[in-house]
DNA sequence: ATGAAAGCGCTAACAG
DNA sequence: CTGTTAGCGCTTTCAT
């Protein structure tokens, strides 16, 4: 007897499996198969099995259907910070274009923290995930387990050593962006405080107020910060440059946590925009000033969310094209008030 | 033949198991389980297994794993809207307890959709997780069929209509003491703009406004405003106090979000606090205003997530007692102006 | 302490 | 189109 009818009986109802739902059908486990899973069965028997499955209020146990699939629909999405609302928000995109396609997805929060990135790619190879998308921690990012195992992985936001699929922001054109709007403005010193060195989206970004600096500003180097992307370090940042013999007269923020950072210091001191010239590489989604007060380079953190969240979609259904990485550009939001 | 040694063969190597580490350590697989699951077993296997199966680099099939033990070391955490911090924070909590005990948890977005909400407890069934943590869109959100399953399930942040574990924050005090720190601060006309009024923590939190202002105000229903629990709801409803015949000279905002968008509003028609007193029940965490210019009532989302998680594995290691309820307190940051 | 063996619930050949 | 059957990789009695 080796399926019995289960039945709901106990404590935490016994889970009622295929084998119920085709007795009471009338059909074999096979057939109720088909029937979940779309393949061709005579309309009576999928009518029988639908109303069976219904009466028994069945659920099919995804836990099986993995083991024996090799391959669960789920797919994991590592972000260095799940507090920062860029990366909330491109998960947004993500869990959208995933779940219209049957997909859950598995947000995993690495804090930035190789280790952590590293445990979470384990489980989703332990969980036979579809596949991965992941804005690394850093660029040192060991991802040769994981891809290993075949499975598609996507990069998002940061590029990765590994030739993969990725979509990126045009990061150094919008950093040139906020900082000529600055100038067109009519600031004359402007100062830069970005990310860590080390991420490739900070250096880019900094690559870019440097270059639409180029001849108008010599001490360049003295303007220049380089925080965590995070309020806090930004604030500091911040005081150091006002505390400067020759303070900067405008900042670029190198993303929305360091716009927040610098202009609450600026605030306090009595130094809102336009007064001091801020513009920002991102949105300020929470910002309390007026939103039209600083100038914002606004990333399509959604958007690139969908995106990748597409082309891991098309790698888990087959597709063997060489890797392709899509840029996104920003869109410039001029503060309304100059100098 | 039923378990051939699989070996790493052919694109997307082949998944390492059990059996391939039990040959190479020269143990049954049985063994191997045991050493992956902690019971006892001589220190020699013990070294010749995870020598083993470093040597194949092992990871074990989780999928199998649960499906024999019918549960997965997954929780699941269910929140009406991934874009607020308050709830990133709160999720942060959780993630981080969960992850000490080796539970992985599954973030889902329901989007304050009742819909949605169902999809996600119905793939926490199919997924076998362990248990749920859920934040309700609404208080008609069914919770019996997941109940049925006999899966622990934890309200956080609002109550259920079910006898469950709970953590929730004082919101009628909450609100009492942001409102009554406007009052002391010398504002007349304290207004009130809330979340959507069959919430429970909008209610709660109007109630208290209504109650800190008790005789003070007589015509207290024109001041009273609910909104969503979004920036854009609380602009137009602060645009609305302002327009009033009488307009109030303070506002209670009833969550981070609406404090943003009243505030977004004052600032645009140069009303910035202290001119007009702000009172916000939770924090404002990116905010531009110096962090000390508002009032903030905090609620502690971090501890509320820490807190909820650690119910909940009590309740999967098998804890029967009757359902408790933890209320935690929100801290009072009085803005240092006063008007 | 260890091994043998029986499935967990589902899918995918393979027949028919 | 449908049923039979053999596992997916792991845990867990039950013996030894």
């Amino acid at each position: 007897m080796k399926h019995p009818g289960t039945g709901p009986i106990g404590r935490g109802r016994q889970m009622t499996t295929i084998y119920d739902v085709a007795s009471r059908a009338g059909v074999s486990p096979a057939t109720v198969s088909r029937v979940f899973n779309g393949t061709k069965v005579s309309p009576e028997k999928v009518e029988a099995v639908r109303r069976a499955a219904a009466e028994l209020d069945f659920t099919p146990n995804r836990a099986a259907r993995t083991l024996r699939r090799r391959s669960a629909e789920v797919i994991a999405l590592v972000i260095p910070d799940i507090e920062n609302p860029y990366f909330t928000e491109m998960a947004r995109g993500v869990e959208d274009v995933a779940s219209e396609a049957g997909y859950s997805v598995v947000l995993c929060n690495s804090d930035s923290q190789l280790e952590k990135e590293q445990t979470y790619l384990q489980i989703a190879v332990a969980e036979n995930m579809a596949g991965v998308i992941i804005a690394t921690a850093s660029p040192t990012t060991e991802l040769d387990g994981i891809l290993a195992t075949g499975r598609p992985v996507v990069a998002v936001d940061r590029a990765t050593r590994y030739d993969l699929d990725g979509v990126v922001m045009a990061n150094r054109e919008a950093a040139i962006a906020a900082t000529s709007s600055l100038v067109e403005a009519g600031y004359r010193r402007i100062a830069y405080i970005g990310g860590p060195e080390d991420i490739d989206t900070a250096a880019d970004r900094a690559a870019g107020w440097r270059e639409a600096l180029a001849g108008t500003q010599d001490d360049i180097e003295t303007l220049q910060r380089f925080s965590t992307y995070r309020v806090e370090g930004a604030r500091a940042a911040m005081e150091e440059l006002l505390a400067l013999p020759e303070p900067p007269d405008a900042v670029v923020a190198g993303n929305n946590l360091i716009g927040v950072g610098a202009i609450q210091v600026l605030t306090e001191r009595g130094l809102t925009p336009p007064a001091f010239g801020v513009a920002v590489v991102g949105s300020l989604p929470f910002t309390t000033l007026s939103p039209t007060a600083v100038t914002m380079v606004r990333l399509p953190a959604r958007h690139m969310g969908t995106t990748a969240a597409r082309l891991l979609l098309e790698r888990i259904a087959g597709d063997a094209q060489p890797a392709r990485t899509v840029v996104l550009r920003g869109e410039l939001h001029r503060a309304s008030a100059s100098r």
